[in-house]
DNA sequence: TATTGTTATACTCTATAACTATA
DNA sequence: TATAGTTATAGAGTATAACAATA
């Protein structure tokens, strides 16, 4: 029974699937794509949709249509800048914000394995992820 | 200069996002998309086009297509299964082996900021997560 | 009857290019 | 002239439902 433990590369692309595949579960039973849950999770502020889409890296003609339904949804405004008329921000509703917060809930809890380490094993896992994952 | 340290399961979010953007860019360097890919690597053996769809947890018609479009690029081809005549066994190419094996590597290399960790660290690191990922 | 792969349909995401209204 | 958002277009992924061939 002596299982061979993968090498640290292989493991954490097996934990980048795995995580991947619960997040799109998750968001999706909210109801939102992928995309739709991303840009919420941007919009913590007003944001002009130029900047959203360089934050989501995709082309600024795609938030036309996300921003379309996120409003159709009622999760979103479209708002006029007040300093350049050239430019809409996109702002979340009362609904928008409670959304972003469910979703933020679902992903975070009960994650993957997780239960099977004790909590200065977490410490000592969240103390080396920071040193990795720390701009 | 006291910078705080994000909860674990903020880190492990932070972790999955990155990777998730690093790896769609590179596979997309390799002119796939990311389902061709996933395809890629579950045909390590010819597959029955319906088994291919449950382990990429999609449904069984998007199969076509994907698969159309690796035939179309020569990695994989539909091969006929002599013990039930429904079934199409799809098969990698040695073009199909290769670009597996190069998506493969691309990947794996360079992950993250993984270089921060010195030799010890990576162990542990792996010892943990291996806890967490393992079946 | 049940299953396999396909087709038809509809929706979403994606990029490129052209357009408009501002700056 | 440059930029912000939109539109038009085309390609790809996604699910559902219906279908032909086979079990």
């Amino acid at each position: 029974m002596g299982e061979l433990r993968p090498p640290l590369d292989a493991l954490l692309l097996l934990l980048v699937d795995r995580m991947s595949g619960v997040i799109r579960e998750r968001v999706e039973a909210c109801g939102l794509s992928m995309p739709q849950a991303v840009a919420l999770r941007y919009l913590e502020q007003p944001c002009p949709m130029r900047n959203l889409a360089r934050a989501m890296r995709c082309d600024a003609s795609n938030l036309t249509g996300i921003a379309d339904r996120l409003e159709e949804r009622g999760l979103a405004v479209r708002r006029l800048d007040p300093d350049d008329r050239r430019v809409k921000l996109l702002v979340l509703t009362e609904s928008g914000l409670a959304m972003r917060a469910a979703i933020h809930r679902r992903i975070s809890s009960d994650i993957a394995g997780l239960e099977r380490l004790g909590p200065a094993e977490r410490e000592l896992l969240a103390e080396l992820l920071w040193r990795v994952v720390r701009e």
